[in-house]
DNA sequence: AAGCCGGGGAA
DNA sequence: TTCCCAGGCTT
């Protein structure tokens, strides 16, 4: 069942998301599946601000898992060097592109790789393809339990369930205005006055009920 | 489910 | 220097 906060949450998020959407290179149309998933691979744990500035020297160097295969862990390791974690991502996708020519085409086989988990793994087929898929992280989890509080699963694979049954089938412009949000608005420090979603957002009326 | 890991950034 | 963090990984 959806409740009424919730379709007025996704029809305001989806708005919100058409004037307020941040523009980074990985999400121009028509990137390629390795491009997307490049992009979401270095996001994790790393400012996109940093990725920016290395994305696009990157893919120079690395246009696809076959330059990677064919360079060493040592050349890799010196473009990435500026995002941290390189040795652990060096280290995954050499051994990546050493067991595949191209990229996985599911979000099941994708999380198979090293250091690929739902995130990016859902991540990557909803932005590249726009695949109906929940992305999860603590940007997203942060949102849900502030606005629907109770409603909002404990145990990780409810809050998949959660997500995806929230989730129109516009799946794509959501799922970026859900992490937009999350970064600009409804961050660690709330900017609630700025908010859409005052009427209903539970954190919110609990907050200003306080004061 | 809970804790661990490697490492960046803030305190 | 310590603490906190955010994913993935391990148990």
């Amino acid at each position: 069942m959806t409740s009424k906060a919730e379709r007025r949450f996704r029809a305001n998020l989806l708005e919100w998301g058409e004037e307020n959407r941040r523009e980074y290179p990985w999400r121009e149309l028509n990137r390629t599946l390795y491009e997307v998933f490049v992009a979401e691979f270095f996001l994790t744990q790393t400012p996109a601000d940093n990725v920016a500035a290395v994305y696009p020297v990157f893919l120079e160097r690395f246009p696809t898992l076959d330059a990677i295969a064919e360079a060493s862990e040592d050349e890799l390791v010196e473009v990435i060097e500026p995002l941290g974690f390189q040795n652990m991502r060096a280290g995954a996708l050499k051994q990546i592109a050493s067991a595949h020519d191209r990229l996985p085409t599911g979000p099941e086989p994708l999380m198979e790789l090293p250091r690929v988990g739902r995130y990016v793994a859902n991540a990557t087929f909803c932005f590249a393809r726009g695949d109906r898929l929940p992305i999860l992280d603590r940007n997203v989890e942060r949102v849900y339990s502030r606005v629907f509080r109770d409603a909002w699963p404990e145990a990780e694979a409810d809050q998949l369930t959660f997500t995806q049954r929230l989730m129109p089938d516009k799946a794509r412009p959501y799922n970026l205005a859900l992490l937009d949000f999350g970064a600009l608005v409804c961050q660690t420090e709330p900017l609630c006055e700025q908010c859409f979603a005052n009427e209903y957002c539970v954190y919110y009326q609990e907050s200003t009920r306080r004061s």
